[in-house]
This record gives C-alpha cells, sequence and structure tokens, in this order.
DNA sequence: CTCCACTGGGTATGCTGTACGCAGAAGTTG
DNA sequence: CAACTTCTGCGTACAGCATACCCAGTGGAG
C-alpha cells in the first residue's frame, strides 16, 4: 500500500527519518554492482554476488533498493555522472558536442554491460536529466526546441549505435572467455564459408578492405562524427556573414 | 567434442543425415517464440512456455536449438527476414534508403522485443546478410566501401536510435500492465517534480510544447530522416551537372 | 533381418529474484 | 530513566528458470 504511491525509484526516498542508523547506502551498492558488471558482466551481478561484495547478507540490499531492476536503472544513471562537461556550452558548438559524443562514448567502452540494460535510454534519472540539459543546451540558443531534438536524435543515435556494435562483440568475446585472437580464430571457419559462398559479394569487400581500418576504431568514428557534425550545421541557421 | 566444432548456430546442421523423422523444426520452434515474445515480451519466451506452444516437452526444443540465446539469434535474424526489399536498388537512392528506413522501423515496432535482444546488432544470420547485401548495394556504385559504411553507421544509428525510444517506453508500459493513460498518469506526480524543481528549464520546454508534436512520432521519424538523407546527399560525389 | 543413431520427453540440479518473518538496535516519548 | 515504536540486517523458503542427464522407443542403413 505505502509501496504503490512510489511509482519510481527517483521518487522514492533513500532512508525514512527514524529508526538505527542503516550500515550501507544505495551509493555504496550501486558501486559495487557497477564494479561487478564492468568486470563479469551484468548477469554476473546477482543480488546475492553484491551484497558479498560490501559484506551484506542478501537480502539486505532490498532495504535500500525495491528491486534489481530499479537497481540496474541506478546504475544506468550513475554511469551518465561519469560524463564531465562543466564548462559546456563553451560558445563553440561544434567541439562541445565532439567532446559530449567523446565521453559518452568513453562511458560505454568503460561499461560495456550498458548495452544489456534495456532501460537505459529514456531513463529520467538525475544524472541523465542533467546531461540533457548540458548537452541541448549547446544549440539550444541557435535553434528552436523541436530542432534541437531532431539534431539530437541523430547525434545520439551515431554515437549510441557505434558504441553498441563495438561493446556487443566485446562482450561476446569476454563471455566466451577467450582472447580475442582465440575468439577470431574459432570464428573464422563461419567467415570462410561466409565468403567462399559468392552469396554476399559486399559483405565480402568489407570483410577484406577493412582489416587495416578495422585497427583504428577510434579514427572511424571520429570520422563518421565530423559527417554527423556536418549535418547538423548544415541546419543551422546561417551566421550573420555570408 | 562433436559440439565444440559448431562455433555458430549458423555453422551447426539443424538435422544429421540418419535416425528417425523430427516431429518439429527449427523454423516452427522460432515462428512460435516470436509469437509469444510479440505479444508477452521476450521474458515470456521460456523454453518451457515455446515448447507448450507447439506441443512439445520442455527439452525436446534442445534437440533443435542448442540454448536459449541461440534460439533469440535465430529468432532476431527471422525477424530481418520481414524486410522486403526485392526490387532495391532501383536507381533512386533516395527512395530506397527511406524505404529501407521505413520497413525497418516497422519491423521493430511490430516487435518491441528486438530492443531487449542484446544479439540483435552485429549478428551475422543469413537475413541480416542479406539485408546487408541489399543495402548497401544502393549506395554501392556511388561511393567507396568504407564511405558506404561510415553512411550507413549514421543511417542504422538513427532509424535504431528512433525505434528503440519508442520502443523502450512501449515496452514499459506493457510491463505494468495499465493502459498507457493510466500509465502517464501514474508517472505524472514525478514529471510535476522535475518541472516544479526548476532545475531542468530545457527538459520543462521539452515536456509542455511536445505535448502536441508527441502525437504523430511517425511524422517527426519521417521528418529526422529527411534531414539523414540529406547528410548522406551531401557526402555523396557531385553528379555530372552542376 | 539386426543394429544403433537418433527421437521426444521425464526427472533432477543449481541457479535466480524475492516474499516473509524474526531478533535486536536505535530513536522518540513519557 | 523506562517504555514503546520503528526500522535494521539477514536467515529461511519458494517458485521459476535454463539445462544436464537418462531412458524407452523408433526407423533408416547395412
Amino acid at each position: 500500500m505505502s509501496d504503490a504511491e512510489y511509482t519510481n525509484i527517483w521518487m522514492r526516498p533513500e532512508r525514512p527519518a527514524r529508526g538505527p542508523k542503516p550500515a550501507y547506502s544505495r551509493a555504496q551498492i550501486t558501486e559495487a554492482a557497477v564494479r561487478i558488471a564492468d568486470t563479469e558482466g551484468l548477469e554476473a551481478a546477482t543480488m546475492r554476488r553484491i551484497a558479498a561484495e560490501i559484506g551484506a547478507g542478501a537480502m539486505s540490499l532490498y532495504r535500500y533498493v525495491p528491486s534489481r531492476d530499479d537497481l540496474i536503472e541506478l546504475m544506468a544513471d550513475h554511469l551518465m555522472g561519469e560524463i564531465d562537461l562543466k564548462d559546456v556550452p563553451t560558445g563553440d558548438w561544434r567541439s562541445d558536442l565532439r567532446r559530449y559524443a567523446g565521453q559518452m562514448r568513453a562511458t560505454w567502452l568503460r561499461h560495456p554491460w550498458i548495452a544489456t540494460a534495456n532501460r537505459s535510454l529514456p531513463g529520467y534519472g538525475p544524472n541523465q536529466l542533467q546531461l540533457i540539459e548540458q548537452v541541448m543546451g549547446v544549440l539550444d540558443p541557435l535553434v528552436p526546441i523541436d530542432e534541437n531534438l531532431a539534431l539530437m536524435a541523430i547525434l545520439n543515435g551515431y554515437v549510441e549505435g557505434a558504441a553498441r556494435e563495438q561493446v556487443t562483440t566485446a562482450e561476446e568475446v569476454r563471455r566466451s572467455g577467450l582472447t580475442e585472437e582465440e575468439w577470431t580464430g574459432r570464428n573464422y571457419p563461419y567467415l570462410r564459408q561466409l565468403l567462399d559462398s559468392g552469396k554476399y559479394p559486399i559483405f565480402t569487400r568489407i570483410a577484406l578492405d577493412a582489416r587495416q581500418p578495422r585497427l583504428d576504431r577510434d579514427e572511424q568514428f571520429q570520422h563518421g562524427l565530423e559527417r554527423v557534425l556536418d549535418c547538423i550545421e548544415a541546419a543551422l541557421p546561417r551566421p550573420a556573414e555570408d
């Protein structure tokens, strides 16, 4: 009954006013869970495992967090707090957005499990909201709000898509327990079969031509990012000159 | 031992040559699983539930599919088979890509669970590969393969990002078991708290101004898509004229 | 014909998230 | 100070999950 009034993890107060002092905290639990997920994957971050990490009993966590899903939401928002844009906007929208994109991607690569946490995107946690304010504040003086939303959809789509692709294969390698070379080797027979079938000429060109560029994914990302920023620039109203 | 040589669900033959005839098939199982996931969510598509759907015992499924994860991969590739681009490329790259984007988005909206199936993106199943051939075939005559990849990253990022956002909230509504109106109502206190806090001026403008445009998400998507296509056009080498 | 690789499926195991309840600690009120 | 209330951490318990193992029966190969 009293639980039903909190529709949201963000509405539910961490602690009631009265009673004995708690031994742990939401932040402590969230950080422990993130630590486990970073090294062993999100599926390893079970309630029992997290509790063991901080030296608590399994059921103690439920004093702090209503469910595992809510904890994952806390974890996702925690990640958004890692993105540091304190001196944004600087007045140079292009470098501001470049910096945002780079930090977002870096956060994804540091915490690959975020790709499998379904709640990641429309989580309206405080850090996520703060980030929206800062990033959309960059173009806010230049375009109407609807246009800003449309351009952010393109930018975020590119950044997340690129990060997701990279992170998904990385997670698959980690899951297999093999080194990256072993994993590539194990998958080689299938790749060879695809190439030899002759049914996928474009895929074949990708696999063959991209052997070198795959080494520097960072550069690939940067190149695509500049294209997206060009796209945004084209949608901006002209400055005074020209 | 004999299992270890198949690195991949796509390498593993559906049936050995000898023995009694099987009662079911991979395709049948996959379709049943997709049907359940469509109506009740991916988490409802348990091995037992799928088996019950086709009238089999729970363990029988493992004769056809090595694990649930592999089955989900089959399901994801099955979805890509729904996208029909048989007369693509037509020579009009813009309308070809528009059609691809629309069909991809429609597929996502028909099967919202795809957003939570982590394997969806770099699954090299036959339908997925075929789709790559067709879509990248559109720009292949116009740009080098690396550039094609970069442009597809932008297009796919936009389409998937837009679809994912829409689908994630839809799934959250479905999970809650409420109607969309009830769900919106239940979340209203939190929204009001955010607006009243004054800490999120841009978010506030989004929530207030976007009340009308949110009705036609299709139009929003189309508008952003044209922007992305403009971006691609700008990256294309000029045709003979001009 | 015989043989045996295969079939579908029953049973069992070790996980999981989490409901429930309890003994004791700490804050509030006299 | 004492009495009472509220909250604490946590042990136990349970249902549901993927799936390992096993077995009787089947039907194609020789």
